[in-house]
DNA sequence: ATACACCCTGGACTAAGGTCCAAGGTCAAG
DNA sequence: CTTGACCTTGGACCTTAGTCCAGGGTGTAT
């Protein structure tokens, strides 16, 4: 085992800053390949196996599920998923993504005005962030489809 | 209670769109105010409890958790809390949110071009997704902290 | 050849964030 | 004045995403 080319899973959870236990999670759940073994069981993992939990754990950041993250990294051309499919998939995430670009960029600009007008006079009882973000409270009672029926 | 400025827990669940319980649980939480409550002990919440609700779910999808969350709704001006402070946190906060954004602009670029170039040749055992956010991958081996020292 | 760091598996445990249930009280309509 | 929808609490339970052993094998530097 002196092949540099071929990373131990301890270098893996070292060089992407996880604990070992996360990888072989990583493994059972199918978002890392099961890495090919030496003759006495160890796993060999490619350099770019890091890489890859990189963006596991920076796509979980973003509010992504293991499983959201998974249907990402598996989205290439296979015999049984075209390319047409393999589109569509990716439009469909970017549409997703547009969204929590557009929510996010709305927080901020709440903050941005929350920090500004922290100088100044408050209304008092009204939380600043909520009231930065929408100044109108809804006024549309009962009109919304029942969620809570179980 | 026939106070149409004041809503049940039901009505406010059925327009944040979330379980009963899940109202409750936040007030333990302290992401929800305790809401006054009539004098057979049913919670009577303001109109603008939907609002924050929605904030939070909607946080949360951005991969906030409930602590951050409780953070930002108290992000206000007290006595114990002066106005720099607050602005302070406002500008960490606003931090955050930008690497929130750089990483899912990121992310979007690398799946439209997945999209984009799903038509045309494609490099086999490459996963297209890593292959689009960073084409050459880490060649530096161990100089990294160690971190799964335990 | 022995220490010491590293690796293996299986299974138990945890924390966060809910979700469900039982037993009982309340309210409005018929 | 009953029926059905709605509310109360406390506590048990669930899912997701890890995290931590115990008991045992491996690799290599001294």
């Amino acid at each position: 085992m002196t092949d540099t080319s071929v990373l131990t899973i301890g270098a893996v959870a070292r060089q992407a800053r996880v604990p070992l236990d996360t990888l072989r999670y990583y493994e059972r759940r199918g978002l890392l390949p099961a890495p090919p073994r030496t003759t006495s069981g160890y796993r060999q993992y490619p350099a770019d196996a890091v890489r890859r939990v990189r963006f596991i754990k920076r796509a979980q950041a973003l509010g992504f599920t293991l499983e959201e993250i998974a249907e990402l990294l598996a989205l290439r051309v296979t015999p049984e998923v075209g390319c047409d499919a393999v589109e569509r998939r990716a439009l469909a995430a970017i549409a997703r993504i547009d969204t929590k670009l557009a929510e996010l960029t709305h927080m901020r600009g709440a903050l941005a005005q929350l920090a500004a007008t922290c100088h100044g006079p408050h209304l008092p009882d009204e939380c600043p962030i909520l009231a930065a973000l929408d100044p109108s409270p809804p006024e549309n009672p009962e009109d919304h489809a029942d969620f809570a029926a179980r």
